[in-house]
RNA sequence: GGAAAGUUGGCAGAGUGGUCGAAUGCGGCGGUCUUGAAAACCGUUGAUCUUCACGGGUCCGGGGGUUCGAAUCCCUCACUUUCCGCCA
């Protein structure tokens, strides 16, 4: 959620990013959020002036009581009951502009930074980085759902009959490989700094609403609506929610956090070779980082967060690229955003691992996630979070990318982890 | 699932209808003393909306009600603790 003091003075800007973001009818909403925005003011003002006079009038009842001027009390009194009900009327006024002042700043996307490019779609996105040989595979190379089958490691079929599509059953050596990347992204994260948390995989709805996972207008979520709880999408939501109405002390900062979850998404509205195999999933494993960190700093922290990413693919051998992406193919939450992603040899196509992101305070005004600054005034932080990482795709590039006639080839730093040195 | 008791400031914990944003203790911050530190003593110390400012409003788990007036009484929801039941 924008600030309103941000968005009053700045307006012409604010439009102007919203431009970026391909946002419609800006410069009419903005104007209308200003608007409601006076009108709360008159009321509370008002509001307030009515409140006061009756506790000034409440008080003298109590002193004219005390001191047996019943007569005069009784005056006060009638007039205190005439306040009364213009006092309700107002209050029921300024509870509605309020609430509809809410929604219209939680309609609103966050504004991209300066460097976000233009652009509609996944085609404007800059590539920034790039990384890595393109192996080239031998004659016969399968693409990785083959390869499952051929070494019996991820049963997509089992997955069908036991829940339906998009949860696999990982098996024998294929478990062994999740059971490695996990304990290999996290022991990483963990030397990096970011303290490991293990959260709750259900969340209520506040929490859901603090990140911005609420209102789910595309219904990504699994609900559990007897309990009134929501299966969480990414390890995000309960990590940046332990930080909810909180005020961090400035000399805690940059507060990084490290989690391990599986991830729940209905992927409603997917479709076609893009979900082949491990290529897009409704419940799947990954290791997120999340930190908090003050508006001077958080840029720092993004690039300390990216290259822990990108060090992550470095060590799986792995080709890369990072992408910039474009006003139009960025979250509604995110200030800016750098997807990472790997070359699978046999798709023969680049598949998103990770996406780093800093939010700046849009996240944080709505979790009233705060900091003391050195001279001890309060005011929201900046939140940024990514994947290291996604697990599924990982696996498929590296299935993809290290087949050999003779097995999968394990890279060295992660074998440690796995017990050996190929998997066949 | 059943029963009971709770939810107050960073923490602990008073307060049961008026002057209570709230005693007291701890913690934090500033000071005196000290070469420095500790101890002791003194002072200070919540958030939020609105206003250029003075000031005013709101907040004692959430919501609603009674009353001229609610932390305090009533209703309701959520959560916590303890006991019982069930159970990895």
């Amino acid at each position: 959620m924008l600030q309103l003091g941000y968005i009053r003075e700045n307006r012409d800007l604010v439009i102007e990013r919203l431009g970026v973001k391909n946002f419609k009818d800006a410069d009419k909403i903005i104007s209308q959020v200003i608007e409601k925005d006076n009108k709360r003011r008159g009321l509370q003002m008002e509001l307030d002036n009515l409140k006061a006079e009756a506790n000034r009038l409440a008080k003298e009842v109590g002193m004219l009581f005390k001191e047996g001027r019943k007569e005069e009390a009784e005056q006060s009194k009638s007039k205190s009951v005439d306040l009364k009900s213009r006092e309700k009327q107002l209050g029921a006024e300024l509870a509605e502009t309020e609430r509809e002042l809410k929604e219209m700043l939680l309609s609103i996307p966050n504004l991209p930074n300066a460097q976000v490019p233009r652009g509609t779609s996944a085609k404007d996105n800059e590539i920034v980085f790039q990384q890595g040989e393109i192996p080239s595979l031998y004659e016969g190379a399968l693409e990785h759902w083959d390869l499952c089958a051929r070494y019996d490691i991820i049963d997509f079929e089992l997955g069908n009959k036991i829940t339906g599509a998009g949860f696999p059953v990982y098996k024998g050596k294929g478990a062994r490989l999740q059971r490695a990347l996990i304990n290999f992204f996290l022991d990483n994260a963990v030397r990096a700094g970011f303290r490991e948390i293990q959260p709750p995989l259900m969340v209520n709805e506040a929490s859901a609403m603090a990140t911005g996972q609420l209102p789910d207008k595309e219904g990504q979520m699994y609900a559990i609506p007897l309990d009134g709880f929501y299966m969480i999408p990414t390890a995000e939501v309960p990590v940046t929610n332990i930080f909810r109405d909180t005020i961090q002390k400035m000399e805690d900062m940059p507060v990084c956090c490290c989690a391990y979850s599986q991830c729940f998404r209905r992927e409603a509205g997917s479709y076609g070779k893009d979900v082949r195999g491990l290529n897009r999933l409704h419940q799947f494993d990954k290791v997120e980082i999340v930190c908090i960190d003050t508006p001077e700093h958080s840029y720092e922290q993004l690039e300390v967060m990216k290259s822990h990413v990108a060090d992550l693919l470095r060590q799986l051998e792995l080709p890369f690229r990072v992408l910039r992406l474009c006003g139009g193919d960025m979250s509604f939450t995110s200030a800016i955003t750098y997807d990472f992603e790997v070359y699978s040899a046999a798709q023969k196509r680049w598949l998103e691992v990770s996406s780093v992101s800093n939010f700046e305070t849009y996240q944080a005004n709505r979790l009233k996630l705060r900091y003391k600054d050195e001279k001890g005034k309060i005011q929201l932080a900046h939140t940024l979070n990514g994947s290291a990482l996604a697990l599924p795709r990982i696996v498929a590039a590296l299935l993809e990318n290290h087949q050999t006639i003779e097995g999968i080839r394990i890279p060295k730093a992660l074998q440690p982890y796995f017990g050996s040195e190929i998997l066949d």
